[in-house]
RNA sequence: GCUUCUGUAGCUCAGUCGGUAGAGCAGAGGACUGAAAAUCCUCGUGUCGUUGGUUCGAUUCCGACCGGAAGCA
C-alpha cells in the first residue's frame, strides 16, 4: 500500500502565534503555507483578520489568503476544493504543505477528507425556510425536520435556526437526509498523513492578554480606517468577521471608541474560547505552550516534532501527549 | 470634627416586614459536516465589611469599629 504524502498543520486559537510558527517551519523544512482561516481568504480585510504581512511571510509562499472578494459567497465546499488544489500543487513542486489556521471545521473536514456531498446552499430554499421560521417559529421548523430526519432533529435546539434550515435544505435538495450524508462522509479515508501542531497557553489569561494587546495594535495600524470602508456595505459572509461589526456603532457615533475596543476584545476572547473547545476534543493534536516554553522553545519543540514526523516516525496518532488526558475524550482516525 | 448615605458573587446592584440570598454583565463548560471569526445549549455558596448585643435563630434590628461617598463646619 502506497504511503500517504506527509503534511503538517499549525492550528490553535486566535493570537496564539500560528503565523510566525508556520513561517518558521516552512523556512526550516522547505515548505509553503496554506491558510485554514475562513476570514483571511477575503481581499482587503487585512488588519482585522491579522493577515500575515509581506514582511512576516518572509518570502515563504502563502496560499488561500486574500483571494476572494468580500461580497462573494464562500463556504466549506469551496475551501475543500481550493485547499486540495493548493496542497497538491505544493506536493507536485516537491515542497512541504503546511496548513495554518484556526477554522476548525475547515481544517478537520479537509484533513479527514470528508465527502460532504454536492449539495451546496440553495438561497431560495433558505429564504423560504427563514420566512417560515419568522412566521411560525423554530420549533415548527424542527417538527418539519423531525418528519424527514428525526435523528438530526433530535440533536438540534429550536433556537438554532441556521442548522435546522440546513438540515431541511438537504432533505429537500440532496435526495437523502443530513444524517445519511454525514454517515457517508465518514467512510472516506484521509488523503494525507498530517502532523497536527497545536499552539495554546497553559494560562488562559496569558492568551487573553495577547488578544487584548493585539487588538490595541490593530487600532494603531489603522483598523478604524479599514472598518469605515465596510460601513454600510452588504457583504454577506465576510460581514461575520470580528473586527468591523463591533466598531460600526462607534463609527455611527452611538458608543465611544473605548467601548467599541472593549467589545472587540471581548468578541475575540469568546471566539478564542470556542476555538479551544473545538480543538480540545481532538486527541491527534500535539500541543505546544509558548507561555511555558517561550517562543524560541516552542519553535524548537515544533521543529523536533516535525523532523521526526518527516523522518517517518508514526506521530500521526499520538498517545496522549497532552498532560491533561482527562480532557481528551475522542481519538479517531 | 459633625451629619447623612453606603459596604451582599470578579463588576453593577436587588432582596430578606429576622428563618444564611438572586438578577444583569464578566467568566466557565459543551455542541458543531457547504453561513463556522457564524450559530446554538448549559452553568450563580457568596466569611451578605469587622466585631459585640438583642433573639430559639441576625446578612436583615441595635451599638461600636474599619472602608467608601456626599453635605456642613
Amino acid at each position: 500500500m502506497q504511503e500517504k504524502p506527509r503534511i503538517a498543520a499549525v492550528l490553535g486559537p486566535t493570537a496564539s502565534g500560528k503565523t510566525a510558527l508556520a513561517v518558521a517551519l516552512a523556512q526550516a523544512f522547505d515548505g509553503e503555507v496554506v491558510s485554514a482561516d475562513s476570514m483571511q481568504i477575503y481581499e482587503g480585510m487585512d488588519i482585522a483578520t491579522a493577515k500575515p504581512t509581506a514582511e512576516e511571510m518572509a518570502g515563504v509562499p502563502h496560499h488561500l489568503i486574500g483571494y476572494v472578494r468580500p461580497d462573494e459567497p464562500y463556504s466549506l465546499g469551496r475551501y475543500l476544493s481550493d485547499a486540495g488544489a493548493a496542497v497538491e500543487g505544493i506536493l507536485a513542486r516537491g515542497k512541504l504543505p503546511i496548513l495554518c489556521g484556526g477554522t476548525g471545521l475547515y481544517l478537520d473536514t479537509f484533513l479527514d477528507n470528508r465527502d460532504i456531498g454536492e449539495t451546496g446552499g440553495d438561497p431560495a430554499v433558505r429564504a423560504e425556510l427563514s420566512a417560515l421560521a419568522a412566521e411560525r417559529g423554530g420549533a415548527h421548523l424542527l417538527s418539519l425536520l423531525a418528519e424527514c430526519d428525526p435523528e438530526a432533529a433530535a440533536s438540534l435546539h429550536p433556537n438554532n435556526l441556521p442548522r435546522i434550515i440546513r438540515a431541511l435544505e438537504i432533505c429537500r435538495t440532496a435526495g437523502m437526509t443530513m444524517t445519511e450524508l454525514q454517515r457517508r462522509s465518514r467512510e472516506t479515508r484521509p488523503r494525507y498523513a498530517c502532523l497536527r501542531i497545536g499552539l495554546t497557553c497553559r494560562d488562559r489569561q496569558v492568551l487573553y492578554d495577547r488578544i487584548n494587546r493585539r487588538v490595541d495594535r490593530m487600532f494603531e495600524q489603522g483598523l478604524l480606517v479599514e472598518a469605515r470602508r465596510f460601513l454600510g456595505a452588504d457583504t454577506g459572509t465576510s460581514a461575520q468577521a470580528i473586527g468591523y461589526k463591533e466598531l460600526f456603532p462607534c463609527l455611527r457615533g452611538e458608543i465611544s471608541l473605548e467601548e467599541a475596543a472593549e467589545a472587540l476584545k471581548q468578541a475575540t476572547r469568546r471566539y478564542a474560547k470556542r476555538q479551544l473547545t473545538w480543538f480540545r476534543k481532538d486527541g491527534r493534536i500535539h500541543w505546544i505552550y509558548p507561555d511555558e516554553l517561550g517562543s524560541e522553545g516552542a519553535l524548537a519543540r515544533a521543529k523536533t516534532l516535525l523532523q521526526s514526523f518527516l523522518n517517518g516516525e508514526n506521530l500521526e496518532k499520538p498517545a496522549l501527549l497532552d498532560e491533561n488526558p482527562g480532557k481528551t475524550r475522542k481519538i479517531f482516525c
